[in-house]
DNA sequence: TTTATTTGACCGCT
DNA sequence: AGCGGTCAAATAAA
């Protein structure tokens, strides 16, 4: 991730925790008002809240502890053999030569139906993978060239359960084509998708036992040739979407996790100029994005 | 003609 | 050595 998407993801955050807030009050007046205690809420609240936070502490550390100066030249082979070695070769030598994908940032969702994320996406491989019933399926952003977009994803059946379909996303849209860019969650079915939000081991986790968890957003309504075939047409759009109005459902089945190590791309921001000088913020973002349906999920 | 998908080949990593 | 991820030529679809 360049600097600016990562500047981009903290102000995000930024204006999420700032929206958590504000629910936070809005929920403590409802409360006071009719005197019914909703602890509930109000620790699902904290739990938000927390998580923004270390979130953002999480970026925030990983951003200071890197060298902004670190040439990626300097790594390994498989870094740059894309741009080195195989730019002057021929087609056929450049064959099979690209860059691997480092450990970066993952999600994880099941779904019944193959979810529409609202971004556009090509398909470039499909590989039968040992012990897996199902080909999975590899998927880039659609302007991985014209923007530079390094997100991918990978689809496969599940193999437990062959409704499900598990979808993994890699890395972050850099892109600006998100076909619609609302954040919209599913008011229907809770039940028919899940989003796991997690960390691996190598995770350096910011705080202590308390595991931040990243908010993902799957915009509805991209109807794109590339995604088709991941549409049955028989099914409701609303198989789609996400709830916002859901998005405290304790329900096992709806949960996010996020397994991910930062790539080291970009450069420092001061968290606390965010953290600390962000009202300014709402005039810098753009305003077609609407925060107020903002929402986490918690494990 | 342009754009997307399929699929075998290739390479990095473990 | 073998698996998994990516490339790119061939093919299909719009």
């Amino acid at each position: 991730m360049d600097n600016s998407s990562r500047r981009k993801a903290i102000e995000e955050l930024v204006r999420g925790h700032d929206r958590a807030k504000q629910l936070r009050s809005i929920v403590n007046g409802i409360c006071s008002d009719d005197g019914s205690a909703t602890p509930f809420a109000e620790q699902l609240m904290k739990e938000v809240l927390m998580s923004f936070t270390n979130s953002l502490l999480f970026l925030n550390n990983t951003i200071t502890s890197e060298s902004p100066d670190v040439q990626l030249s300097d790594s390994p082979k498989s870094e740059d053999s894309q741009e080195s070695n195989c730019k002057s070769s021929t087609v056929k030598e450049r064959r099979g030569c690209y860059k691997r994908r480092r450990t970066e940032q993952t999600w994880e969702k099941e779904s019944e139906v193959p979810i529409d994320d609202g971004h556009q996406w090509r398909k470039y491989g499909q590989k039968e993978i040992l012990n897996a019933k199902f080909p999975r399926n590899y998927y880039r952003c659609t302007h991985k060239f014209d923007q530079g977009c390094q997100a991918t994803k990978q689809v496969q059946k599940v193999q437990e359960d062959p409704i499900l379909f598990k979808t993994t996303y890699y890395g972050i849209h850099t892109c600006k084509n998100l076909s619609n860019p609302e954040i919209i969650l599913d008011p229907i079915s809770p039940s028919t998708s899940s989003m796991f939000l997690s960390f691996d081991n190598s995770f350096p986790t910011p705080l202590n036992q308390e595991c931040p968890f990243l908010s993902s957003s799957f915009p509805s309504s991209a109807v794109k040739r590339e995604c088709k075939e991941e549409i049955p047409p028989s099914t409701s759009s609303n198989d789609y979407l996400i709830s916002s109005e859901l998005t405290f459902d304790s329900s096992p089945k709806h949960h996010v996790t996020l397994s991910s190590t930062l790539d080291s791309e970009y450069k420092s921001v001061d968290l606390s100029d965010v953290l600390y000088d962000h009202a300014h913020l709402d005039d810098v973002l753009n305003p077609s994005l609407n925060f107020d349906n903002f929402s986490c999920f918690d494990v």
